[in-house]
DNA sequence: GTAAAGCAGTAACCATTGTTACCAACAGCG
DNA sequence: CGCTGTTGGTAACAATGGTTACTGCTTTAC
């Protein structure tokens, strides 16, 4: 089996990477011996620990199967680590002869339910920010990174952005303006520019 | 290769349950004509509108695979529907020769995707709870229900019970010790006991 | 063009929750 | 037994965000 499945094994010193936020994904990663944390960073620069993993644990496993090619996260040797990697394909794989439409069946129930994990744990980030500004600067920033400019217009209305973010609509409103006043933002309606990207970064979190 | 999924093809009229919140899980949904909607019941009976669902649309799809064999929430038909169910066992079934081990590992991975995609969306219904009170009945009534009895442990010191409900410690403490001055709980440390389970459920959400 | 509906900003007030700091109860240990 | 560290309750105060209600600006429909 292990022989169909192609693996590679690959060793980590203490306080390597085995991979690292924002790298391209290409394998599903099994520890093997060792320890490692999977971290997360923010825009801000901050580090949240979101799991630790011992022998035998997986990771990477949602992005694997998902649309997004991208590791979510870093995963960081705390100790002498050895792991194993192996492309989503092979699990997939067609390995056996089986019926393509049938693997092509399987890949696309794992991709659903893999987008829907990945979904779910964005939904998290945001209602685990405490502060409306941490919120609203989360989601302004990630707009800038997708729509690439600095001047874009917002995907959603006050009213959804504030259900989205999970708080009253006019507290939304009140915080917004507080930022304009600030220089940080500005905007008129659904058109928003940021002025300052490095102000607005450091609000996230 | 539909022979092969050998899927139930059922109709509903409007207002017709397509499945119900609790019931056991058996097949996978793929709504083929009409209009749905998904809907969570929380334990006071409060509905939240989870997503809509056209023509084409998959239902259930994480339930399927995990641990889990209850639907987590309902379907209901918001006009006629069709729609086709077919047991998960078939898709990653062995309808097509394949070695037995590489079918086990497709399984799994499906399992474990769909684990947690099952846990983050336990979380977001913690996170998206805004009172301290809400949160804190919401965790009680799930606890005792799990474990069966109106007297038991609590799993998690105060400490950990804050972080994981996102509040702070002391406002944790304040509430509990108010919700046990009106008598709807009584507790030292760990041990609990739920004294008026009605007005717990009430205080949910 | 005007009425009606929907959307966004504003302000005052109030409720809830976080913060900080301190204290009491308890467990483990010599 | 008393020391120490941990855990949990308490209280005062500050800050944050929700509520409500009103306003004016846009858009849509007729």
């Amino acid at each position: 089996m292990l022989q169909c499945l192609n693996p590679a094994l690959r060793k980590y010193k203490k306080n390597e990477y085995l991979s690292v936020q924002g790298d391209d994904f290409y394998a599903l990663g099994i520890l093997l011996a060792g320890e490692a944390m999977v971290v997360k960073d923010n825009a801000a620069g901050q580090r949240t620990i979101m799991t630790v993993l011992g022998e035998g644990d997986i990771f990477g496993e949602t992005a694997a199967f998902s649309g997004e090619k991208k590791w979510p996260a870093s995963v960081i040797a705390q100790r002498n680590c050895q792991a194993l990697f192996l492309p989503p394909e092979k699990i997939t794989g067609n390995c056996c002869r089986q019926c393509p439409s049938h693997r092509r069946l399987i890949t696309n129930m794992l991709r659903i339910v893999s987008d829907r994990a990945l979904a779910l744990s964005k939904k998290v980030e945001y209602l685990s920010i405490k502060s409306i500004r941490g919120k609203i600067a989360t989601f302004l920033f990630e707009q800038y990174q997708k729509q690439g400019s600095a001047t874009f217009m917002l995907p959603l209305k006050r009213n959804e952005m504030a259900e989205f973010l999970n708080v009253a609509r006019p507290s939304l409103s009140r915080e917004m303006c507080r930022m304009r006043e600030e220089g940080v933002i500005d905007f008129h309606r659904s058109s928003i520019k940021i002025k300052n990207v490095e102000a607005l970064k450091s609000m996230i979190e």
